[in-house]
DNA sequence: ACGGGAAGATTGTTCAACAATCTTGGTGGC
DNA sequence: GCCACCAAGATTGTTGAACAATCTTCCCGT
């Protein structure tokens, strides 16, 4: 049985109407964690032993994993943690590149949402100065889940924080995890000042082109560029 | 028994592979055309029969259509088709308020896809001439939809797809169904010449006044706003 | 080495049972 | 008459076992 398993059914679970939910978000959990990396199978029998519960239960959090394309579902063969590909990552920055501007440029900005960016952009200049990557990516990600915020939807965030948990799968299929975030905490604020200033139009042209490159980078990183 | 559901069993469907996304495929038809109205309540022992498949797999569907939030799960009391409220309308007009300036603003066009908005437009027109409201709805979701096509993003298509599905809803839960979409007939025509002749900030500008407008036509029929 | 095919493993679906919760319809007191 | 309360029934949540369909593996004969 896979090491990342075990244990799992040590937090106690609530009984009747939401054991489905409740495997559902173990799973997420030690996927987004990277626990179990991205093309790894997720058997029924052993998954469903480990977690303590039937087969069809396992089979109900598997659909809505499925559903939030958390996971790969191919019919009589298993499912399988999504691992993302090049066009998936194209695809991503599509989305990113749509709405986070498009929040940028016509959001309204709540009292106290700037200064909630600021703490994060510190909290990024901490994680750079300590050398944590993965303190930069929490923030990095955080910062730009905040943009998005300012569009008022929960249906954004919510394809936002989806997006998001894609891109984290990206860097678990990565060998090695280089920095790419460090150029990027001082670009996030000045886009948090940029904001401040009312400057909408250009901080949205800017942010475009922010993620124009890092896209790029990333590409090239996982070597679907030269 | 609900009449809406006599004869789904009809269509015959494969076995072994894919039973769950069938049967979520024939409730989301139903309720898409309103023969199972908002707030019905779906019975699973009623279905599973008239469906001719066991509860387990009813409730897998059931979980994918919650997942769409297509119908609403309560613990312990059922499901429901979902019933869309003022609070969701607002939700939808956000949304749409923020992709589809956004995808006519940073979109690309591809070729052929003006000409294919003119046919969607005529089609409108044709709807308008015979006074067919069906076909005036049906052009207008179909028009709204290209124009998020226009962002290149399978995401987004979705997103729009779940939102409309849900305008359909609010349609359904009417009472009365006023000609909304008479208005927009020419006002949708004036957008598409505007995108030809490649003036994008005015389209989007444009768009966003227009879906203002609907978003408060609509509250005020739903009696949200007096 | 290579294709074919049987044996085993895994997934897809159903059924029957039980536990937990909600709903319904009295029942009694006030 | 009205309301809190409670028992009985109905419905949902979860399980385990069984079987069918499909995939995988591995052995065998050529």
């Amino acid at each position: 049985m896979n090491a990342a398993l075990q244990g799992i059914a040590d937090a106690g679970h609530a009984t009747h109407a939401h054991t489905g939910a409740w495997v559902a978000a173990q799973l997420r959990q030690r996927i987004s964690d990277g626990l179990l990396p991205p093309g790894t199978k997720l058997s029924e029998q052993a998954l469903s032993e480990a977690l303590g519960v039937s087969r069809n239960t396992l089979r109900e959090a598997f659909t809505v994993l499925a559903g939030e394309s958390v996971v790969q579902r191919i019919p009589n063969r298993g499912v399988f943690v999504a691992a993302p590909g090049a066009d998936d990552v194209r695809e991503i920055y599509r989305v990113r590149r749509l709405i986070e501007p498009a929040a940028v440029l016509w959001g309204d900005v709540p009292a106290g949402a700037l200064d909630a960016m600021d703490v994060i952009v510190d909290k990024a200049r901490a994680a750079l100065a300590e050398g944590s990557v993965a303190g930069m990516a929490d923030a990095n990600q955080e910062l730009h889940k905040a943009l998005v915020s300012l569009s008022g939807s929960a249906s954004l965030d919510a394809l936002m924080e989806k997006v998001l948990a894609e891109m984290r799968l990206v860097f678990h299929a990565m060998a090695t995890t280089p920095d790419f975030h460090g150029h990027y905490v001082e670009r996030n604020a000045a886009l948090v000042a940029q904001i401040r200033n009312g400057e909408r139009e250009e901080a949205a042209a800017e942010l475009r082109r922010y993620l124009d490159g890092a896209e790029h980078e990333l590409l090239v990183h996982i070597g679907a560029i030269p």
